[in-house]
DNA sequence: GCAAAAGTGTTCAATGTACACCCATGC
DNA sequence: GCATGGGTGTACATTGAACACTTTTGC
């Protein structure tokens, strides 16, 4: 049977929050196409692996990080894409704590790997990246507020104030502290821990953690 | 460079209300892989059309139809999902008035199509064919109760308690009259015609068209 | 004692849910 | 006149939004 055969990638928009911005990571392409211009980082699909471990094994060779939350976001091919042939990219998004990063990891002399603010971005990114990053955005906003997936944005033992933080930045927008802290509430998924953390000259945050193993979905949201 | 080509295919999730029933487009294989066993359809995408575009061929070889509402689900691509190869594929749904579908149209001799009840399916379908049902079933309980998806599976005319069917049938559970109908109604858009259909011996029933050419989504939602 | 962030409740508005009767028609 | 589905409103519960003061700490 004869059919066309096409280049599969995996491309990921890898979400983290540091100094109190949104950032993502990109890749500075050393190559044609797109030589010298940024990108989300990722690559060609091997024959034997699935599409999601394509996009861990993408994911840890850039951030040297396991056990991320990965999600899929969206297909995109165009068959213009890419200027080097017929290349159908899926795209997935991933959060990971900002504690888990040291460094970027830019693979050898391909490209060099940086954080950048999702509300700095540089102006036109390789390939339809700044419409991947655009999508990503919508999505880690919707699921956000009808999900638990913020807590992967967080070290294990947190205070609730860094949450609210992280809810503000990926929204764009300040919440009502009491508000807030009623909704987390009666999402039911935090343990509230006999520690707490000081930092500066006030009142110490008692730590929380996040109950589940699992996240929470509500169902059929996707 | 080298990579890893891949076939990619694309499948639709064609549903349908008929009978009073939720239906889906499946076809018989007349060949291996999976002969004799049903599917959705689907096929190869092309060198040189988009994924959409390939989806919406198949979809019109298929049925005959165009100007159909079609969202992408999802791309499911694990290795061995079919035995042929290595072949990922980009599964999306699509919702059909049943008035404008005569006759699902069989591929020459390639296999043979029917409508299904969502609800009755047979035991075993091709490849990963359940899965992609089970999800696109689940896509589209939650996108009626949260967009206007719902009216694409009517005609232009329709009642309102042929609309409160269609939710009911696909939620698959009893709606309250009074408490649909304010909910309808708060979204704005319909337009109740001057229009009536008769239809046994009873009341007629007020026709309404939807007042959108373009489909109504909150922000964010996929 | 004062600066700084932590922590905590109440009121009001909007939305969702439960529920029952009259209306227009064909026969 | 009766059987059938069409059409309508109100009371209550739940959820979301606005809003201000006391507590605990370091200096």
């Amino acid at each position: 049977m004869y059919y066309d055969k096409i280049g599969v990638t995996v491309d990921i928009v890898i979400f983290t929050i540091k100094n109190d911005d949104l950032q993502v990571l990109l890749v500075k392409r050393k190559m044609a196409p797109f030589k010298d211009q940024w990108a989300i980082p990722g690559g060609f699909v091997r024959k034997e692996e699935s599409l999601k471990n394509a996009a861990r094994r993408e994911l840890e060779e850039e951030t040297g990080v396991k056990d991320v939350y990965l999600e899929q976001l969206y297909t995109f091919g165009k068959p213009k894409r890419d200027p080097r042939g017929r290349i159908v990219t899926v795209a997935y998004y991933a959060l990971i704590s900002s504690n888990r990063i040291i460094k970027p990891i830019a693979k050898t002399d391909v490209y060099e790997a940086d954080w950048h603010s999702m509300y700095h971005l540089p102006k036109k990114l390789a390939f339809d990246h700044d419409h991947i990053l655009d999508y990503a955005l919508q999505r880690l906003r919707y699921k956000l507020e009808y999900t638990t997936v913020g807590f992967q944005l967080l070290p294990k033992k947190f205070t609730l104030t860094e949450l609210q933080k992280v809810y503000e930045i990926i929204l764009n927008k300040k919440l009502d502290k009491r508000n807030f802290r009623k909704k987390i509430a009666s999402l039911n998924v935090l343990i509230a821990l006999n520690e707490t953390k000081m930092e500066g000259a006030h009142r110490p945050a008692r730590l929380h953690s996040f109950k589940e193993k699992k996240f929470i979905f509500p169902k059929g949201v996707i």
